[in-house]
This record gives C-alpha cells, sequence and structure tokens, in this order.
DNA sequence: ACGTTATTCAACCAAATGGTTGACGTTTCT
DNA sequence: AGAAACGTCAACCATTTGGTTGAATAACGT
C-alpha cells in the first residue's frame, strides 16, 4: 500500500537517480549508455532503472537488444503538485510560466 | 557527504512525515501534540522529527518541556526548485503564481 | 519535595536499500 | 553456427530505516 509519493521521494533521494534523470532530460538513453559514466556495476544500474521506472520517473521501451529510457514527467508533476501545497514556492523558470499564463487566458 | 537534496527527498519519502508536515502547515505544534493523531509510539514520531529537521524541513525550538515544531521552506523550495529544471510542472496555486507575477513586474 | 508531563536516549529487531559477482537469456553481427 | 553485445536475475553482503520498549533527563504544578 506505498502511495505513488511514498516511490516517488524515495526515487528521488539517491544522487545517482538524480543524474540519471539529468541525463535523460538531454536525450533517451540505453541502460549501457546511461551507466557509462558511474563507477558502479550495469547491474547497479539496472537496479536503479527499475527503481525510476516502479516511482513512474521513467519508462523503458525495449527495441531489439537496446531498452530504451526516457522520461516520464507524471510523478515529478504529482510530486510537486504536492509541495506546492505548501506554497512558498518561487518559480525559476519565468518563460514556462509566462506560457502558462499565456495559454490560461485563451 | 550525503547531500541536503538527499536528506530532504528522503524525508518526504515517509506518509507519516508528509503528513507531519501537513499538519504543521496548519499551525506550529509541540511533539507531543504531533505524535497524538498517529498509533505509534511517542519515540518514533520524535525519531520522525529529528530527520524531518536534519533534512531542513522543519525547525524545533524548545521553550520550557514543549519542544515547538515548525515548518521551515527552505528546504522544500531548493527540492521544488530542483524539480523545476524538469518543467513541465503545471502551477497550481494561480493566486501565488499572479502574486509573484505582479511582485516581479513592479 | 514530589509526582506528573514532555521529550529523548539506548538497545534491540525486522525489513528495506544499495551495492557486488557470476550465470543466464536475447538479439545482432559475421 | 558461433561470438559478441545488451540487459536482467539470483544470491549474497553491509548499512540504513522505521519501529519497539524501558530507562533517563528536564521542567512544571501543587
Amino acid at each position: 500500500m506505498t502511495s505513488q509519493l511514498d516511490a516517488t521521494f524515495a526515487a528521488l533521494a539517491d544522487p545517482t537517480r538524480r543524474t540519471i534523470l539529468a541525463m535523460l532530460l538531454e536525450d533517451d538513453m540505453a541502460v549501457t549508455d546511461v551507466a557509462e559514466p558511474f563507477a558502479m556495476s550495469l547491474a547497479a544500474i539496472s537496479k536503479h532503472l527499475m527503481v525510476l521506472t516502479t516511482a513512474g520517473l521513467i519508462t523503458q521501451e525495449k527495441r531489439g537488444r537496446v531498452k530504451w529510457c526516457k522520461l516520464d514527467p507524471d510523478a515529478m508533476r504529482a510530486a510537486a503538485i504536492w509541495m506546492q501545497g505548501f506554497g512558498q514556492m518561487e518559480v525559476v523558470d519565468f518563460d514556462a510560466f509566462e506560457a502558462f499564463l499565456a495559454q490560461e487566458l485563451d
């Protein structure tokens, strides 16, 4: 019965996993390529990717022998929405902010 | 060497701790009062509060024999800012949003 | 001074976490 | 067919986590 938020925040608590998410922000990647910059085994990275997947932060799709990892924004959005209940969050991405406003006012 | 973000996200990963934060949103509270609604020992809650404190999510101030717990917005803000790097975050609190805009445009 | 209230400390426990290694199944290339 | 590349599985290990209980410390009320 561990909630989705539990899993999402727990997944975000590990620096390796946060780094992986940042890498995937650039582009989708194969598991082997994700693992390359890290000083740990491929199996360890595979586990991290599983954690990120069950947390809903990424999706993995196998094409041929390569498994592609891509960001899935929903879980992080849910976490951010929970946080916004606490207010006091400055918005950093002003452009995104304006775009949101513009779209909202149509 | 565990980073501040590690500690913050890890602290947020527990549902008891998230509930405590939500309670503190209403008002500052003494440890005993925080513990009251939970079906676990006071010592357990005391530990949770310690986790929240070292994560920078709350502060605790002792006055007399009572230790008051209050929200400290900085850590959650830092976590939210990290998340905003991923974009795609809808802003839910539209009023806060507008207030921010208004202040920004002076 | 004494009992009561508020909170933490210490020792303990079970389960989860983050890592390792080696074997294994698939898919691709030659 | 056989070898190499991609990724996971299983067993194992040390550490951390979230909880317990009982004793200890500190401040208050009478």
